[in-house]
RNA sequence: GAUUUUGUAGUAUAAUGGAUAGUAUAAAAGAUUCCGAAUCUUUUGAUGCGGGUUCGAUUCCCGCCAAAAUCACCA
């Protein structure tokens, strides 16, 4: 179910992880709303190209690069039993409880707070280690190679799970020097100007916005400088019409002056920049600090989610003749279901809560409710042997008022689609087919189907339910979700 | 302090300026000799406060209160 064709290409880049720890449940909603969002714009008739922009580089990298080669021993994610990306974000962590004990040690004899991080031995020591890398040092370029190669296997297993792919996957270490001839020509077009201790400035106040510098005092890029390089390099390279960076709203300062610098620029495609700007994820018990330990890991999350859908599969006991690898498959479409709608079902640009124990409820508006009715009508279709192709003949008159509330919902869906492709908000499709599903159940309840002895009526219901059932899929599918045919 | 965003039943959420503010969950009561009960039906319960614009405001404007984010030559 695809609206025609626009002719337009349009970027969208999600995801965007750090390398220095492995991925938890903020990086989940934006990974869901990005690839989401992408099979909106397709479905409404896009090219797609899907980027990530992985952080690879800087201080934070550094530092539990270091952490591994003081405290490590060699331990590899075998010689562990652990995940890539969990062992190097295990270094992290190390490296930041040596950092504040050093830190504690330092304000006890007697150095001020302020004085402190630069006495830091630590700290000298992760300062040391980035300048050799922008060095080339050959041996901490292979510490950097080993390490993040191990949290790319992790990821890419997180990824797997999660359904998330890309077109194309950038590297900050080979963009992050982008954008200084964007300054350049930006000074030549007396758009930036140089304060007098040689750093390079923007001035949009009168956007409403700040100065900004866009390159530091010793020539070197800050984030923005990168950002420019890699819009403009990206535009060259895709001769795309859009731009949408899929990016928690605490980046929305930052978005604004991007987009105005690119506008001031002369980049006409800067004005069909978007900034999908999503709230934060809470828990119950407030916000996720990985500091207090309080994240949700997203790969023990993908895990419990699979527990729980194995667990309420089993005692409903409805999969008898599953093999082990469809048994495998249903839980994980169901895990992923009810995890998936559970974080697109609220509008993208509020925060949302997240509880744990109401999302593995699979009762109510829920994803696994919605993969349900379409497994109920697949039963019913698979009675009668109704195909995708098959056509039955019908005239019906005096509809029942169940039958008229789908066949009225159903006739929106393209509309929706279009709302939600504009807006960017997987949460219409999602309440849409909620919302289908639970229509459908309600003629159900009221209606016989394969019962029906009116053979008229039959027809007109087989054929309804299937319109339904090929509905649900299609959004779902918009969902990043997937429809068993049983369950 | 400044700027931005957000305030809807106990909880989580929905409503191009339109009719009785929809849904889920929690609580209670029901429905299957019959097509799949991960279903359906019924009951209880909400727009932070105060103004304004409008025939009409959850929605737009102003003030207050509350929460969050940003205001780095970090990313």
């Amino acid at each position: 179910m695809e609206l025609p064709s626009t002719g337009k290409t349009i970027m969208v880049e999600y995801s965007s992880p750090n390398t220095n720890k492995p991925l938890h449940l903020g990086h989940v909603r934006n990974n869901l709303l990005g690839v989401s969002v992408s099979n909106l714009l397709v479905a409404a008739g896009n090219k797609v190209v899907k980027v990530n922009i992985i952080n690879d580089r800087g201080v934070h990298i550094c530092k539990s690069m270091l952490a591994y080669q003081l405290y490590g021993n060699n331990e590899t994610p075998e010689s562990a039993g652990i995940k890539g990306d969990h062992l190097v974000g295990k270094y992290y962590v190390e490296f930041d409880k040596r950092y504040k004990a050093e830190l504690a040690e330092l304000k006890t004899a007697g150095v001020t707070d302020e004085d402190a991080p630069k006495q830091s031995k630590l700290m000298q020591q992760v300062s040391d280690m980035l300048r050799k890398w922008e060095a080339n040092d050959a041996e901490v370029k292979q510490l950097w190679q080993t390490m993040n190669t191990w949290v790319y296997a992790g990821f890419d297993v997180t990824y797997k799970n999660l359904g998330v792919s890309f077109d194309k996957i950038y590297y900050e270490s080979n963009t992050y020097l982008l954008g200084k001839e964007i300054v350049e020509e930006g000074l030549a077009k007396k758009i930036f100007y140089t304060k007098p201790d040689g750093s390079t400035w923007i001035d949009l106040t009168a956007d409403k916005l700040d100065e900004k510098v866009v390159l530091r005092a010793d020539g070197t890029s800050v984030y923005i400088t990168q950002d420019l390089g890699t819009a403009v390099a990206r535009a060259k390279e895709f001769a795309i019409d859009g731009m949408i960076y899929t990016v928690g709203n605490e980046q929305d300062y930052h978005f604004k002056v991007l987009f105005k610098t690119l506008e001031k620029l002369g980049y006409t495609w800067a004005t069909n920049m978007y900034h999908l700007s999503y709230g934060m994820v809470e828990l119950p018990e407030g916000k996720m600090k990985s500091r207090e330990g309080t994240v949700v890991d997203a790969d023990d999350l993908i895990q419990e989610m699979y527990n729980a859908a194995k667990q309420t599969t089993e005692e409903l006991g409805k999969v008898d003749g599953f093999s082990a690898d469809e048994l495998h498959t249903l839980y994980h479409q169901i895990s992923m279901g009810a995890l998936k709608y559970f974080i697109l079902r609220v509008d993208p640009k509020k925060k949302m809560l997240f509880n744990p124990a109401e999302s593995i409820d699979f009762n109510g508006n829920t994803g696994p409710f919605i993969q349900y009715t379409h497994a109920r009508i697949q039963s019913i279709l698979r009675k009668v042997e109704y195909t995708d192709t098959c056509t039955l003949p019908y005239t019906v008159h005096n509809l029942h008022e169940r039958e008229i509330a789908v066949i009225k919902h159903l006739y929106n869906y393209p509309s929706v689609l279009q709302d939600a492709a504009k807006t960017y908000s997987p949460a219409l499709v999602a309440n849409f087919t909620y919302e289908l599903a639970k229509l459908y159940n309600q003629f159900y309840n009221e209606c016989q189907v394969v019962k029906e002895e009116n053979i008229d009526l039959k027809n007109f219901r087989l054929t309804l339910s299937h319109q339904v059932s090929k509905v649900i899929a299609n959004g779902l599918h918009l969902l990043g979700v997937e429809a068993p045919y049983r369950m």
